[in-house]
DNA sequence: TATAATAATTTTGAAATCGAGATAATTTAA
DNA sequence: TTAAATTATCTCGATTTCAAAATTATTATA
């Protein structure tokens, strides 16, 4: 049976997969219903509840090349939702803000986007959200040393 | 604590997301390596262990729009790994298979793949991967619904 | 049997992402 | 202090994906 802790693992990651997938599916149509595409949504939240991001760190965050952050904060600034703040101390570094605009889309998104997951993960009672919460950060953290 | 469920969904939705890119990541590194991309390679494990294959069943199967599926197909068709058959009976149908130079390509990638999934998901014991997979499972089927 | 509705695939144009290189600013070291 | 190395952002070209429309084939209906 050395063959089997392969096999299980295999078995993990296909569940994974789907799980992940099915429910990003249904998450993703109600951003997309708001005007936004997923990453343009992850980088409004983090500058929402993690205050003003160097374009560089929204990279390490949302796990996102240079390039392509460049052009989603362009497209948020297009929109009004995010304006961009030159760092007084280091002129390399630009920091995104989130405006007023985009403070008042999150607040009236993210209630929704809420409770839609929530709904999403209602197969799962409150002590195997729990458990699988445990799995999944040890799953998630050590994949680093590879 | 009405709130309680709804924060611990969110948790667990991070969690699930952290986990797969963080896996994903690696996974696909090895896959680029051998010359394919993810989707590519997942079109081909899925003729080599589920047969012959009409494009639109691709399509459900690895969650992928009509337009892209012609895209990967001629991907594969290019690098000879795959062929398109005229199904006789329904001449819309096209299927994919498989050629022996891409059972080959798998024959050769897929030790590496598993291998690889199986070190990456090494910080869980074989009982908590178990139980991992029955929560995913329950939490990957019933998305559908919404 | 025609006609309409449905279905499978392909085509097309736009959007999103990456990676490599360019530019500009800062820090380190000689 | 100058030169080299590092860092942050942006630009550019290529790849991948989607969505909508086009094409071709089949099935259902009048």
């Amino acid at each position: 049976m050395e063959n089997n802790s392969v096999s299980t693992s295999l078995k993990l990651f296909i569940v994974l997969s789907r799980a992940y997938k099915a429910i990003n599916e249904h998450v993703n149509k109600v951003i997309h219903a708001n005007g936004l595409n997923p990453t343009e949504f992850a980088v409004l939240e983090l500058l929402y509840h993690k205050g003003d991001q160097p374009m560089q760190q929204i990279g390490g965050k949302i796990l996102l090349a240079s390039g392509s952050i460049t052009y989603v904060v362009d497209k948020l600034e297009q929109k009004g939702l995010l304006k961009r703040i030159a760092c007084p101390k280091d002129r390399r570094v630009t920091y995104a803000q989130i405006t007023d605009e985009g403070k008042k889309f999150i607040q009236d998104i993210f209630p929704e986007h809420a409770q839609q997951i929530d709904k999403l993960m209602s197969s799962l009672s409150g002590e195997e959200k729990l458990q699988a919460i445990e799995l999944l950060k040890k799953l998630g953290i050590p994949a680093g040393k590879f």
